[in-house]
DNA sequence: TGTACATCAGTGAACGCGCGTTCACTGATGTAC
DNA sequence: TGTACATCAGTGAACGCGCGTTCACTGATGTAC
């Protein structure tokens, strides 16, 4: 009898990797990164906090892995508005995620648990990966020696703008999109035009 | 004779108010918002935790003072930038008060304390109020109806280049600084004519 | 000018708390025979 | 098909820690007489 066939109230958890993944994520949201406690995520599951060492090397781990999630997720969903208008979509899309999941941005963004040794490293790598891979996909649009400080700009402005909405700087609800999309346009003035794919 | 004229090693301490806040503002730099902490605050003026009491109802109005300090601080700077050439030396002295105070810059506009009742909520005002001046700033220079959406979408370039800056995104020293001249150039090309004053 | 005293700014000890992590354990699982 | 057993994923108790805050106190200050 397979695992995933039927959980009952079993002693061992099934997956309880993914459980306490899932439990940090909503606890992130929750309460922002600070929040964050690996005696809080197993309280959440109904787990003793000792069962995550058995998953997770430390608190810092879990974090880590949370936010690589989180990068993929956001590089999923670049991916498919890219193939969509361009820049105000990828703007929109970007945005969208930041709003979707705020304190998992400010964990992949924020200081959260920045100069720590091992994950904060690990952090740091996988934002710069993630510029790396919005400055490549820019590159076949623009001039080539234009590229970096295009993607700087437009990181820039979508960043900035992504965590002015998630802190409650823009108006409400459809206010608050209508200003965004504002702005995207009034960012995309800057850009050189565009060589369509 | 006053407090003042001279300081041995009184019992009184002179100005703990001061001590206190001026620590502060070191641990913060040291290690960022999150190693705020009272304890290590007093310690560090060499004075007990709890004679913070006499001066700070609690941490919180520590760290709010300290972020009111950031707010009067930035300010001023732009002020000064503002009789010089614009847009582009205003951004330049708003980035270079994060880069010059990183970890009050994350107090000021990060989460750190940020959902927490009396001091988060006097934070989010002085964040809106400081956007207010940024507006009313920018009013005599560009056509009415546009002023909110231009305010909005400096403010992101700034505020987002400023954090990338502070997080160790951008080269170091010189190059960073080419950068930020190169994005703040793109953006005021988003600008309509400006009206000098 | 000298002294009693109220006020105020410090002190050390103690509180309760939640945390991350380690430990020795035990119950469940699934495989070898 | 049935059973012994190694492996693995859980458990509760305990550790030491640093924290914010409260308490009763005491030493210094400066003012009223």
């Amino acid at each position: 009898m397979s695992r995933t066939d039927q959980h009952e109230d079993t002693y061992h958890h099934g997956d309880l990797r993914k459980a306490l993944l899932d439990s940090a994520r909503v606890l992130l949201e929750d309460g922002g990164p600070p929040a964050l406690s690996l005696r809080e995520i197993a309280r959440r599951v109904g787990v003793s906090a000792p069962a995550a060492y058995h998953h997770f090397r430390n608190l810092e781990a879990i974090a880590q892995a949370v936010a690589e999630q989180g990068f993929g997720e956001l590089a999923a969903k670049l991916a498919g508005a890219q193939s969509g208008s361009g820049v105000h979509a990828m703007g929109m899309a970007y945005i969208g995620f930041a709003q979707a999941n705020p304190g998992l941005y400010r964990l992949m963004f924020s200081d959260g648990l920045a100069a720590k040794s091992d994950a904060g490293a690990a952090l740091q790598a996988m934002r710069t990966q993630a510029f790396a891979t919005l400055r490549s996909a820019l590159e076949p649009q623009v001039p080539q020696d234009q590229t970096p400080a295009l993607a700087l700009y437009l990181w820039s402005v979508t960043h900035g703008l992504a965590l002015l909405a998630i802190d409650g700087q823009l108006g409400r609800a459809e206010q608050a999109q209508q200003q965004i999309a504002q702005v995207l346009e009034l960012t995309g003035r800057a850009l050189p035009p565009l060589a369509t794919t």
